[in-house]
DNA sequence: TTCGTTACTGACTCATTGGTCAGCAAGAAT
DNA sequence: ATTCTTGCTGACCAATGAGTCAGTAACGAA
């Protein structure tokens, strides 16, 4: 007679938790979300994420295993799977990644990641495995592909994969703190890309 | 008789405060941050922190102003009495700038700034007026004279000054969070350096 | 229908801490 | 010495929010 109060659904609170924790980590900061609101949004009592995550930490790394990861990956797939060259590739799938992620709220989650990494140790030490390390290693790839292709010559630029992703990294924040400023972070990436690439395929001395 | 319990140094107290401040938010963050803790770090009564700040937000925008702006004002005296050229100036003082703040405590509150910025929006128009709009101006000033002397050619690296503050914000950062990943940022200055003098020297096509 | 299991609720606890303020005492003025 | 001003103290308050747990009800099994 009555509407059943709630309903079991053991597989698919844990998604859904998670999911209403992203926004509102990306709406307040991690200091600034309360577990009561997580709870609201995902339409359950508070208690019942403490039977899912342990703690507040818990439920953040969730959010970072469950949003950031998988946007690497996807950029992971895309290059296995390409038929462009090196410089192509840079230029056109990892510049747009570039951009996208700039706006993106998983670009909120990075900044939140630099503002609560170093009272977690262990999601840093997750995050460099699975983010940072796996993003070097990536781009390394490509440039020894380039190299072997004959695009690209060896130089400090192939044995520092990071100057790709700094541009990235630093739009993210850049863009977080001064976006009103209009700095055309677009703008920045591309010439910073242009410029290795010219630096990789500049003859020989 | 008796030793007086305290003595009354109402000129000495802010900057005092604001030393302890910075200490303590540097060693835990901000939220971290007990407004006690620093009041014992300075020697007086959590009541006396409130007669000097009015609030937490206050005493850092204090530490901001006493102990970031006065690194750029030192580097802007530099630029402004050096006789070197523009490139043996980006090579040299500039390079050992980064070099060192990318080490230094100032930088932990580079951090703080990004973990904090969005809470405190005031502070990042502070920031904004104060050092980033500042560093951009004054990197671009520095390229216009190489320019003049014709030791630079103009080209998208003479217009985004950002590209030589990027690395340095990036190594604050990266440092912090990875610095047990022993990645070589001093390395990855030098070679964006570099990478862009070489560039602004080639010759104009 | 009854029973047992357990997913789920929500009121509660309790540690934490930013901020207040009434009063005290240092040191200047007289 | 005495008085006055005010820099300074520290006990206190109010709010906040993470985490708990005894009890409730969904729902599958028998």
């Amino acid at each position: 007679m009555n509407e059943p109060r709630y309903q079991r659904r053991k597989d698919d609170r844990p998604a859904e938790i998670t999911q209403a924790a992203f926004s509102t980590f990306v709406e307040k900061g991690y200091a600034g979300t309360r577990l009561e609101e997580v709870a609201r949004r995902a339409g359950v009592s508070k208690g019942l994420l403490y039977l899912y995550f342990k703690t507040k930490e818990e439920l953040f790394k969730s959010v970072v295993k469950n949003f950031v990861v998988p946007r690497l990956h996807e950029l992971e797939t895309t290059i296995a799977s390409t038929d462009l060259g090196a410089e192509a590739f840079l230029r056109g799938p990892f510049v747009d990644f570039a951009h996208t992620i700039t706006r993106s709220p998983v670009g909120k989650i990075v900044r939140l990641l630099v503002a609560e990494g170093p009272k977690h140790p262990d999601l840093l030490q997750f995050y460099w495995d699975n983010v940072v390390s796996r993003g070097i290693k990536m781009i390394g790839a490509l440039l020894e592909k380039g190299v072997a292709a004959g695009e690209f010559r060896r130089s400090p630029v192939t044995e520092q994969p990071l100057l790709f992703i700094m541009p990235v990294v630093f739009s993210v924040i850049f863009r977080l703190l001064f976006g009103k400023q209009d700095v055309d972070t677009d703008r920045l990436i591309d010439t910073q890309i242009d410029l290795l690439i010219t630096q990789l395929k500049g003859s020989t001395k």
